[in-house]
RNA sequence: UGGCGCGUGGCUCAACGGUAGAGCACCUGACUCUGGAUCAGGGGGUUCCAGGUUCGAAUCCUGGCGCGCCAGCCA
């Protein structure tokens, strides 16, 4: 399914660019500060997914962050699966996880980390715990602990587990992990305040019975550490200085400490919380995405219109885009919402500079070069990328059947539409000027072919008398053109705030993915490999579909251009 | 009628007591063999509100208001 993708560009992303304006946010002033103060040498980060579903491009966010902190102050950034909950984790998430990042052009060297490797050393300090008075087996049930938790304006009330002796809580926490209850049976919770007005505080459970087989430490273990237990306590083992995460977490940062206060940890990692990415006409949760690809709303987790790093990857989006991107965000505490045209403006640039030219008509009609001599056949240099003399060129086929694009030509041409006409001169990119003598159509009046007639002396695109035509079409050659489907894709969610006024389901765009089977294209891009996102002249970015194969070829478009005749149009439509 | 956090142009951020700035978006013009790109210019902010401190407040204090998160044996 997924593409074999070339290597990122070289360039070390994470590491600042020479020439890039100095970063800076709150969080990189105070590791500024840290190192500044010689309170640390430099700063270790982490990037700790949970092995249950697909990276996003809110994901990406955290990447670049803590990838880049660590490589812009000179220290380094672990991979570490957070895989505590075996019911929810597969392997096939971790495979998939780190194929994502470092696609995106992250390295962490050999430093693949996972809670599970602490399995061991956690619970020793669960014992600990146990063996300070600080932590205790409660029998309660789900329904029971939550029920005395009390609300948030009321305190809960004391388990009357609480007050168990250290030796009997000692005994019960072994039995646990021996497997010796059933799922739920019991849990082993901290002893600090069920009157805390921050519910966090309240007893929170440390420990759960889970008999499931874990993907790295199989049948090992049947009781599992929670979040709260086992993050801080990674951080501290790993000797992370930054332990970086989401505003959700902030109410839990009194928790992160009182556990490495109250235990003999390594190190005194410090939690710091940022707001997550938010994009319009996007939804970035775990959840949410998991049901479109299991309920089928869309292909996959790859489907070019899903926000997933596989997804954006096969839309064609550049990895560089996506990390640009991840710069401009910024980073803060505020919640907010990133416009979706920033990443696509992310991407156009760096695609604007990289992307071979190439040309396709999407919805192509003939056009037939009357004094153009009918057998004839020349091969014409054109170039593969404006922007970047160094591309180079390429031959392209020219001959007296054309296709262009049916949109290029008006029969009865409106105000300030400059392209083909009747007895409208234009020039074909890199050809000739052609002009349009005639029109042919069919019974029912749709026109079917259009008949021109090209001066010769403007070979190459450029005529000895200095005169312009104020339109250059893109076109392919009849005789040699490759058909092609392409799948054309708008916003999956149809609103800019999905959900927002009920169902976020009823908000999904059902013209999200409009499939044009007759594109013809010019032939070289036949054998264009896959991963490579290329330029259709005047249309937008495009790159082959893993769908495709030889004979049937399958087009992605990643993106248009930018496109002020659609917005003189939507103009138009409103002043009439 | 709990706790924690956040409120600066349409969006995202900066300004860290000295009189509000950037990117994106938007508008205009130039240029152009992509109606792309590029270049030049422009509009747009009572810095949530109200008091207070100060010669001076987006920045400090007090009180409001609004928004977000927390009552999983998810992370």
């Amino acid at each position: 399914m997924t593409p074999e993708i070339p290597s990122p560009s070289p360039a070390l992303p994470g590491a600042p660019a020479p020439d890039a304006p100095e970063r800076r946010d709150f969080i990189r002033d105070i590791v500024a500060a840290d190192v500044a103060a010689g309170r640390i040498p430099a700063p270790v980060t982490r990037f700790p997914p949970e092995p249950n579903g697909y990276l996003h491009i809110g994901h990406a966010k955290s990447i670049a962050l803590n990838f880049g902190v660590a490589a812009e102050f000179g220290g380094r950034c672990n991979l570490r699966f957070d895989d505590t909950n075996p019911v929810k984790e597969e392997q096939a998430y971790i495979d998939a996880i780190e194929h994502d990042i470092r696609w995106l052009g992250y390295d962490w060297g050999a430093r693949t980390l996972h809670a599970s490797d602490y399995f061991d050393q956690l619970y020793a300090w669960a014992v600990h715990l146990v063996e300070s008075g600080l932590a205790y087996v409660d029998d309660q049930s789900a329904d029971q602990i939550r029920e005395t938790r009390g609300t948030l304006t009321e305190p809960g009330t004391n388990s009357p587990f609480r007050d168990r002796s250290v030796e009997e809580n000692r005994e019960l926490f072994e039995r646990m992990r021996a497997g010796e209850f059933p799922n739920g049976a019991r849990v082993l919770r901290a002893r600090i305040d069920m009157a805390a007005p921050n519910i966090n505080l309240r007893d929170p459970v440390l420990y759960r019975i889970v008999h499931a087989r874990h993907p790295r430490t199989g049948d090992a273990w049947s009781i599992y550490p929670t979040y709260d237990f086992a993050h801080g306590q990674s951080d501290a083992i790993e000797g992370v200085t930054h332990s970086l995460c989401t505003l959700e977490f902030e109410v839990h940062r009194p928790l992160y400490d009182w556990l490495i206060e109250h235990l003999p940890v390594p190190s005194r990692p410090r939690q710091i919380e940022f707001a997550r990415l938010n994009l319009t006409y996007t939804v970035l949760s775990k959840r949410v995405l998991l049901r479109l690809v299991s309920e089928g709303h869309v292909r996959g987790w790859d489907d070019p219109r899903m926000p997933t790093i596989s997804g954006l990857r096969r839309r064609g989006f550049p990895a560089e885009g996506i990390r640009d991107f991840a710069g401009m965000v910024g980073v803060a505490k505020t919640d907010s919402v990133i416009e979706y045209g920033l990443l696509e403006y992310a991407v156009r640039t760096v695609l604007n500079r990289t992307a071979q030219r190439r040309f396709g008509v999407l919805d192509p009609v003939r056009i037939v070069i009357e004094n153009y001599p009918e057998g004839q056949v020349e091969s014409l240099d054109v170039g593969n990328n404006p922007e970047d003399p160094t591309a180079g060129t390429r031959p392209v086929e020219f001959g007296r059947e054309l296709w262009i694009e049916r949109e290029d030509f008006a029969e009865d041409p409106p105000p300030k539409f400059f392209r083909l006409a009747p007895g409208r001169e234009v020039r074909l990119r890199n050809a000739y000027f052609v002009t349009c003598t005639s029109v042919v159509k069919d019974q029912a009046g749709r026109v079917v072919e259009l008949r021109c007639t090209y001066d010769p002396a403007t070979r190459g695109g450029d005529a000895p008398d200095g005169r312009r035509p104020k339109a250059t079409l893109h076109w392919v050659s009849a005789a040699h053109a490759v058909p092609a489907e392409v799948r054309l894709y708008d916003q999956l969610f149809s609103r800019p705030d999905p959900g927002a006024e009920g169902d976020l389901f009823a908000d999904l765009n059902p013209d999200s993915e409009t499939i044009v089977r007759n594109a013809m294209l010019e032939p070289s891009l036949a054998d264009l490999p896959g991963g490579e996102t290329v330029q259709f002249e005047r249309l937008g970015y495009f790159t082959p579909d893993p769908d495709s194969a030889p004979g049937a070829l399958v087009f992605n478009r990643t993106l248009t251009l930018k496109d002020t005749w659609a917005k003189v149009q939507a103009k138009g439509a409103v002043g009439a």
